[in-house]
RNA sequence: GGAGAGAUGGGUGAGUGGCUGAAACCAACGGUUUGCUAAACCGUCGUACGCUGUAAAAGUGUAUCCCGAGUUCGAAUCUCGGUCUCUCCGCCA
């Protein structure tokens, strides 16, 4: 959510930086003249609120003089009832500014790559190189089912399309990624934490997935509750509604959960095996830290990210996400794309964003500064340590020897106990 | 699932209709005292929004005692609905 302040004192610099967006812009004119009558509002309500608190203090010592107030009380009668009506039109009026602030994206960061679609992102480096040996890479799918660790009709069987299910060495391999990564976190300075999978209403809120995108969230109608998306968002209400020390910043968590998504409408999209599925497991880095450092930050957690990847060998590529692909919350994203070689091409497996201060003054996570009045909005930054699906296609596949095994990385065999598949 | 108790400022905790944004204590911060430390004493000590205003400041009004609605001239305090927490019983990984 964007301050209402910032739009007010500079509308045509919101206006101008929307503009590259979507439709963000057009809503500024809308909210500028709702925040006029939003504050007219609340001048008359409060004028009328001060004169009746300050005619019941006069009620109050007349009628310990033992005087008769009716007259006052008559009159306080009619103030109240004009408050009343005052305070529902202000509350429409708020509703209606809401509305609109909620579907106006975050403001991009100056010097990102501005561009409508995807192909307008722009490739900041590689590392590592293609593999091309002289022999036909099968994908992943055929490899999962040549070594019976990943099936997906079992997966359909139990759940539905896009449930992926492992199985043996598939399984431990998995689980092996996700201990690599959260220990790798960890000594990168990361707390470790280990959260619900089911969040309530505000916390989605909070991290402005919802109501915008509430068809994209698998949801639990008797309770409200919604299935994560991504441990963005638990790991975000953490801190919602406090005011954090100066000194205790930056805050790095990491965590491992299932993500969730009903990926509505994308159906026949990159529909094969893991490439796109309704719940794969994913270690997550969030980083809540001052504005001044948020892009220092932001860089760091990306290399964090592509160490992950350095230290498995997977040749990967880094993207500065243009203006139109960017998240919703996003102020600037680096995506962290995996190479397959069966699939010939680059996969997203990691995006890391600085959302600024556009999910905190939801979530109303703040900080103070020392010697220093009021509170400010911190910058939350998240980013994917990573996707394990994506990357689990990556490796099988850029893994596998001519003769279809699959050698495990070194640096997950004391996490698996076995070095090859098959 | 059954029965009960509760939710007040960073913490403990008082307050059952009228100077209560809220006692007291603790913590924190600033200062005095002190050879140093400790102790003592004094002061400061929530947030949001609006208005006036400034270089920065500051002033002022309103709201806020879990959330929402209601009663009342006036609600932390009364009524109703909701959420959450705790205790006991039952069930259970």
């Amino acid at each position: 959510m964007l301050d209402l302040k910032l739009i007010r004192e500079n509308p045509s610099i919101i206006k101008e930086k929307l503009s590259t967006r979507g439709d963000g812009a057009a809503y500024v004119d809308k909210i500028l003249q709702l925040d006029i009558e939003r504050r007219e509002c609340i001048g008359k309500a409060e004028g009328l609120k001060s004169l009746r608190n300050t005619v019941s203090a006069e009620i109050a010592k007349m009628k310990k003089a033992g005087e008769d107030a009716s007259g006052k009380i008559a009159e306080m009668k009619k103030v109240s009832d004009d408050i009343k009506s005052l305070d529902e039109k202000l509350s429409v009026i708020e509703k209606d500014i809401n509305e609109i602030l909620i579907n106006i994206p975050n403001i991009p960061a100056d010097g990102i790559p501005v561009g409508k679609t995807a192909d307008e992102n722009i490739e900041v480096r590689q590392w590592g190189e293609k593999l091309n040996g002289d022999f036909k890479y099968l994908d992943h799918v055929e490899l999962g089912k040549k070594h019976d660790i990943l099936n997906f009709e079992t997966g359909a069987k139990i759940s539905g399309s896009g449930f992926p299910f492992y199985k043996g060495k598939g399984a431990i391999l998995e689980r092996a990624l996700i201990n690599f990564m959260l220990d790798s976190h960890r000594v990168n300075g990361y707390t470790e934490v280990f959260m619900p999978f089911l969040v309530n209403r505000a916390s989605m809120e909070a991290a402005e997935k919802v109501p915008k995108f509430e068809d994209d969230m698998y949801r639990i109608d008797s309770d409200d509750l919604f299935a994560i998306p991504t441990a963005e968002v638990p790991i975000l209400n953490i801190h919602r509604d406090e005011i954090l020390k100066y000194d205790d910043l930056p805050i790095k968590y990491c965590g491992y959960t299932a993500c969730f998504r009903r990926e509505a409408g994308s159906y026949g999209r990159d529909l094969r095996g893991l490439l796109r599925v309704h719940q794969f497991n994913k270690v997550e880095l969030i980083n809540f830290c001052t504005p001044e450092t948020s892009y220092d930050e932001m860089e760091k957690m990306l290399l964090n990210a592509c160490g992950i990847l350095e230290a498995l060998n997977i040749h990967y590529r880094i993207l500065d996400i243009c203006t139109g692909d960017m998240g919703f919350a996003g102020s600037k994203q680096y995506d962290i794309e995996t190479w397959s070689p069966a699939e010939n091409k680059f996969l997203e497996a990691s995006s890391v964003t600085n959302c600024t201060d556009f999910q905190s003054r939801r979530a109303m996570v703040r900080f103070k500064r020392p010697d220093q009045k009021g509170t400010e909005y911190i910058h939350i930054l998240n980013g994917s340590g990573l996707a394990t699906s994506r990357l689990m296609v990556s490796l099988l596949e850029s893994y596998q020897t001519p003769d279809g095994k699959i050698i495990v990385p070194k640096v997950l065999h004391k996490y698996t106990g076995f070095e090859t598949i098959g």
